[in-house]
DNA sequence: AACAAGATGCAACGGTGTTGCATCTTAATG
DNA sequence: CATTAAGATGCAACACCGTTGCATCTTGTT
C-alpha cells in the first residue's frame, strides 16, 4: 500500500503518526475527489474519529509542507485537498454531481508556457486549469 | 470613452446611473488589475465616495448580470472583478507586483474541450486558467 | 516512568460574502 | 415642480472558511 509508504516516510523523517494523521492520509488516498476541510472532518467522523476543525487545517498544512497533499481550488471559495503521487493534474468538475476526474494536458501547457516566456517574458511558476461542465453520467 | 458607452447602454436598458455605479465602472475601467470588493470600496473612498460593502457586492453582482464585469479567481479566497470588453478569462498574474495581463489561448483550449467531449463525454461549460509567475518588469 | 516536542481542543477572532429590513435616491409622470 | 414607485443604499446581523493563542494531552524517546 502506498499510504504505508507515506507513513513510513513521515516517520523516518521524525514525524509522529497520530490517529488523525493516519486517518486523514488513508481517507484522502481512497477518495477519488479532492475534499474540503469540512468534508475531511465529516469523513473522519463517519469512521468514529472526532477531530477539531483547527486540527484538520493544521494537518492539511502539515501534509502540504511535507509534499504529501496538494490544494485545488474549484472557485467556490473553499480549498480542497488531495493526495496525488505526481503533483499536478487538471480536472473536470461536474456542476451537477460534483464528480471530479483528473485529466492530463501538461504537454500542451508546457508548450504554451514556453511561448509565454518567449513572447511576453513572463516566467510561469504555476498555473490553475479546471474545466466545469456536465459529466458523462449526468449527461446520459 | 468606452465607459460612457457602458453607461448609456445601461440607461437605455432602463437601469439607473447612480454615483456609486458610475464610479465603480469608471474606476474598474481605469484599473489595470482586477480588484476585490474591498479594494473597490477602498478605491472609491480615495475619491471621497463612501459605499457600504453590501452595496459593492450588490453592484458587482448587478454589473456581472449585465455582462459588464467579469470575475476572476486568483486562488487566494477572494473574487476579483474586471471590466473587459470581450469576456476573456485567461491571465498572467505576477506574484511579485500583482500585475495582471490578459492572454489568449482560446483556440488551443477549444480544441481540447472538443477532445474532452469526444474522449470522456464531458461537456465543458466553462473553465478557469491562470498562470502565476514573474512578469517581464519584475524579472528585468 | 519521565520528559520534551509535537499534536489537539477550545474559544476567540478576522475576512469574505449574504440577507432582511428600513430608508433614501433616481428618474419618469402628471 | 411635486408626486411616486422602483430601484439603490446603509445597517445590523448572520453564515462560512480559515487562523491564532493558549492550555492540555499524546507520542515516542531516554
Amino acid at each position: 500500500m502506498i499510504t504505508d509508504d507515506i507513513l513510513h516516510n513521515l516517520k523516518d523523517r521524525g514525524h509522529r503518526l497520530t490517529k488523525i494523521r493516519t486517518a486523514v492520509i488513508s481517507m484522502l488516498w481512497l477518495s477519488d475527489v479532492p475534499l474540503s476541510a469540512f468534508e475531511i472532518k465529516a469523513s473522519l467522523e463517519k469512521d468514529k474519529i472526532k477531530a477539531n476543525k483547527t486540527t484538520i487545517y493544521r494537518e492539511v498544512s502539515f501534509l502540504r509542507t511535507n509534499g504529501i497533499l496538494h490544494e485545488i481550488q474549484f472557485g467556490d471559495g473553499k480549498m480542497r485537498y488531495k493526495i496525488c503521487p505526481d503533483d499536478h493534474h487538471h480536472h473536470t468538475i461536474c456542476v451537477r454531481c460534483s464528480r471530479v476526474e483528473a485529466i492530463s494536458m501538461e504537454k500542451d501547457l508546457e508548450k504554451y508556457e514556453r511561448e509565454l516566456v518567449r513572447l511576453k517574458r513572463f516566467k510561469v511558476l504555476r498555473h490553475t486549469l479546471e474545466f466545469f461542465g456536465i459529466c458523462s453520467r449526468c449527461n446520459a
